[in-house]
RNA sequence: GCGGCUGUAGUUUAGUGGUAAAACUCCGCUCUUCCAAAGCGGUAUCGACAGUUCGAUUCUGUCCAGCCGCACCA
């Protein structure tokens, strides 16, 4: 990252607390990582991104109808949309080598000799951190005996007696040969620390299995040494509670980590209940929850976010490639009505061998923000995996019935999800800008300004009267300003000089300042000042025109 | 989750082993006839908790949070 865009995002984080867009959650606690707030102006940006997509995509749309499901869902829910399994597999990272691997991927063995044991080789061994004495101690009964703890000195004596060492460990991925491979890098072992004696043949466990003192002499298979691997941690992505007073494992439940498996869950009952045909789209706003190993770039990657997602069904006949690039269209025709330019906006195809095994395409819609160029919106051909998963799971068919062909299908689904953050973040890191302007003596100065689309902003007009001390202004701006707000946001502000309220609403993107002043008053007409946000130009206008002004930009 | 850097009013920053300063913002009052005018007043347990010390915002440790890089992101 530059300088310059991560001064810029500086800029956004302290422009968005100073002005009440987004607080750091729980603050006077010190904060917590990966969670938000949204102030006074946020929370009206934020309303007004939803209410957009929900009027474009659901009100004004005949095919599309909506729906909100409840956060917590059956577990099962999970189970069939595979949230579970893919999840709990506890990890084991390298420190040095930064790799991931599934603990019950990786395999280790003990590098077992019966023989002679040369003492050198041992306190060698154990000066280069291949292994300690208390965890030899505990490989000197075989079988294995778990509940060994750290050897006493008698111990020690015994094994050297008995002549059955431990001298270290190695490790190897699962695969075919991972046997093999373990026997092979036990010969190795010996041979490079000039063992005598025979070797064992090796009994590989998994790395779960490692105890934890066990777990820094165990090699990386990334780089061979030991000391790098962390011990298997669990990374739950989907938040865990419980249903009911009581808490036990059954339980146990989860805060969705997405709202598209609502939609499915509830297929049946919109097909039932409404008059829908296909092809028809569930659409949901709500919160989703993930526990995601790094939140990071302010709300871009947060743990508690607002998705809104939509599920077109289509008939399994139908062109779902033609349906696909249809909605790909849309929603860039879309993020360009709230006002994103053309210029910060791609499309990233993912490549086949990276699709998820039951997506036959996805397509994200990027976003160049200060921190790079990231996902904003991903339209995915998702075939018909979830119904099929659910109806084989509930065992309740997930069927549509096709009145031509008299048959039943289950339907097929293209899906474009995005988050209303990311948006949020998008269309305020697009219409921030510092602007020089110059005052009436020439001298420059600084102008901070978000141009917010009139759709999105959080205050519509601001109603100011041009003094706060003559009672005939103030008395029109708040008529005004009542009349006002009966449809729309507006501010009333008398605080301080006109130019600093200006660019005060200049920092909020209120479109539209309206200034009562002297000629409101004393001249014909009952006209205002107009201030436009974006020009800074200024012209009059009557009530009936500013309402008329409104209806048109803000809808 | 790993490593590096950082943490002082709402914001951006100064500063010191002896309980803190400035600018802007914000709030109140006075004033003000169109682009951050002026005056007065107000706003900080110096991220949290331990430790060293006669005394810690300053030094040390742990934690929390933020930034950058790596990894992760079905």
């Amino acid at each position: 990252m530059s300088a310059d865009s991560s001064n810029l995002m500086e800029a956004l984080v302290s422009l968005a607390k100073r002005r009440g867009f987004i607080y750091q959650s729980s603050e006077i606690y010190g904060g917590l990582n990966g969670f938000f707030d949204y102030g006074p102006l946020g929370v009206e940006l934020k309303r007004n991104i939803r209410d957009c997509w929900w009027r474009d995509m659901v009100q004004r749309r005949d095919d599309i109808v909506g729906l909100e499901t409840s956060i917590i869902m059956h577990p099962k829910v999970w189970e069939a949309s595979g949230h579970v399994a893919g999840f709990t597999d506890p990890l084991v990272d390298c420190k040095v080598s930064k790799q991931r691997y599934r603990a019950d991927q990786l395999f280790w063995a003990a590098v077992i000799i019966d023989g002679e044991t040369d003492r050198q080789i041992v306190d060698s061994l154990t000066a280069k951190g291949r292994i300690s004495p208390e965890v030899m101690a505990r490989w000197l009964h075989l079988p294995r005996e778990r509940t060994e703890t750290v050897g006493t000195k008698e111990a020690r004596e015994n094994w050297v007696a008995n002549r059955t060492m431990v001298y270290g460990f190695v490790s190897a991925l699962e695969s075919e040969r991972t046997h093999t491979d373990l026997q092979e890098q036990a010969e190795a072992f010996k041979r490079k620390w000039g063992l005598q004696g025979t070797l064992r043949t090796v009994q590989p466990y998994d790395f779960t299995e490692a105890k934890e003192d066990e777990i820094p002499y165990i090699p990386s298979p990334a780089t061979g040494l030991p000391g790098s691997l962390t011990p298997p941690r669990a990374f739950n992505m989907m938040f865990e509670t419980n249903v009911g007073a009581m808490r036990d494992a059954s339980s146990v439940a989860y805060l969705r980590p997405e709202t598209a498996q609502g939609m499915f869950v509830d297929f049946k009952n919109v097909v039932d209940t409404t008059r829908v045909k296909l092809p028809f789209g569930l659409a949901q706003i709500g919160k989703s929850f993930r526990n995601e190993i790094t939140p990071r770039n302010f709300i871009f990657r947060s743990r508690e976010f607002e998705q809104m997602e939509m599920e077109y069904f289509i008939h399994p006949d139908a062109d779902w490639l033609a349906c696909h690039e249809e909605w790909l269209q849309w929603c860039q025709d879309w993020l360009k009505s709230i006002g994103l330019p053309a210029s910060h906006l791609s499309l990233h195809e993912h490549p086949k061998e990276k699709l998820a095994f039951y997506s036959r395409r996805t397509v994200d819609i990027m976003f160049k923000y200060p921190f790079g160029v990231q996902e904003l919106w991903g339209i995915a051909a998702r075939s018909d995996y979830d119904l099929q998963q659910h109806q084989k799971c509930s065992g309740v068919p997930q069927v549509y019935f096709d009145e031509a062909t008299k048959s039943k299908v289950v339907p097929h689904v293209i899906e474009p999800a995005v988050g209303v953050d990311r948006i949020f973040l998008a269309v305020l890191a697009a219409g921030y800008a510092v602007e020089d302007v110059k005052d009436e003596k020439g001298n420059v100065e600084q102008r901070t300004v978000l141009r917010l689309s009139p759709r999105l902003a959080p205050v519509k007009v601001a109603v100011l009267p041009l003094l706060k001390n003559k009672e005939q202004l103030t008395a029109r701006a708040r008529a005004l300003h009542a009349k006002l707000r009966r449809r729309y946001a507006v501010q009333y502000d008398d605080g301080g000089a006109i130019g600093k309220r200006y660019r005060r609403q200049d920092e909020a993107g209120t479109p539209w300042c309206v200034t009562i002043d002297f000629e409101t008053i004393e001249q014909p007409g009952d006209t205002f000042t107009l201030r436009e946000r974006d020009s800074m130009q200024q012209r009059r206008i009557t009530e009936a025109e500013l309402f008329a002004l409104l209806e048109e930009q803000v809808y």
